[in-house]
DNA sequence: TTGACATGTAAGCATTTCCTTACGCATTAT
DNA sequence: ATAATGCGTAAGGAAATGCTTACATGTCAA
């Protein structure tokens, strides 16, 4: 069937695609510089990129025989926002700085 | 095989079990008034609380004939604590007050 | 040009996911 | 006691997922 578009929830539900974006964070890189970091097929790594391309989570660009892949950040923002619904749950200095913010308050 | 733990990020990662935990967000509530909610059965609805269930992201309490689901928040932590990784990312009030935080920047 | 390198795609297979219908089992209501 | 209610579990099947090995393709290097 397949109702559920597999989407950024999709992506990140599988931790190797979720190491794949922290390794990015540091910046661009081709495939075997991301394969190098796991012990599963490098054809595998392909196809977990793929996953995290088709939800608009990095983009790829050819460099002589190489691809780059990059991090999209913003498209992270659904689980951002999403897990911002529940912020208010958790009490710690996040939480406690919006509310600060949010009531307009000087204080620490 | 099975070497990815069905944790928290699988258990978000069906659209249907995060419209679940937002319900569940206003309290506590039995099954069915879970499941009017949704189009699907109601045992693909209990099939999905025990998802959440074994996930730790809810627990369940007997009142009688019913079972009342409620919410663990706290166990969103990991999801958070991921996304909040990429924090600096987004511009926003959110990601500037934790920068001005960080720095000991007094201005706003 | 010929070969090595970087990478994607194809095919195949085991496992998991997600849904359905049928049924079982308490608990409450009559 | 009997029926209705609220739910879970079982069984089964279609599709998706995640992996592997083999192969195709484009690019750089000798």
């Amino acid at each position: 069937m397949m109702h559920t578009e597999p989407g950024v929830f999709g992506a990140i539900s599988h931790p190797a695609r979720r190491r794949m974006l922290d390794l990015l964070v540091d910046g661009d890189r081709p495939v075997n510089s991301i394969a190098e970091n796991f012990e599963m097929s490098r054809p595998a790594v392909s196809q977990h990129l793929r996953v995290l391309l088709d939800a608009g989570l990095v983009t790829e660009q050819r460099h002589g025989r190489e691809r780059r892949y990059r991090l999209v950040p913003e498209r992270l923002e659904p689980v951002r926002d999403w897990i911002a619904h529940y912020e208010r749950f958790w009490d710690d200095n996040f939480a406690r700085l919006r509310r600060h913010l949010e009531k307009g308050d000087k204080q620490q």
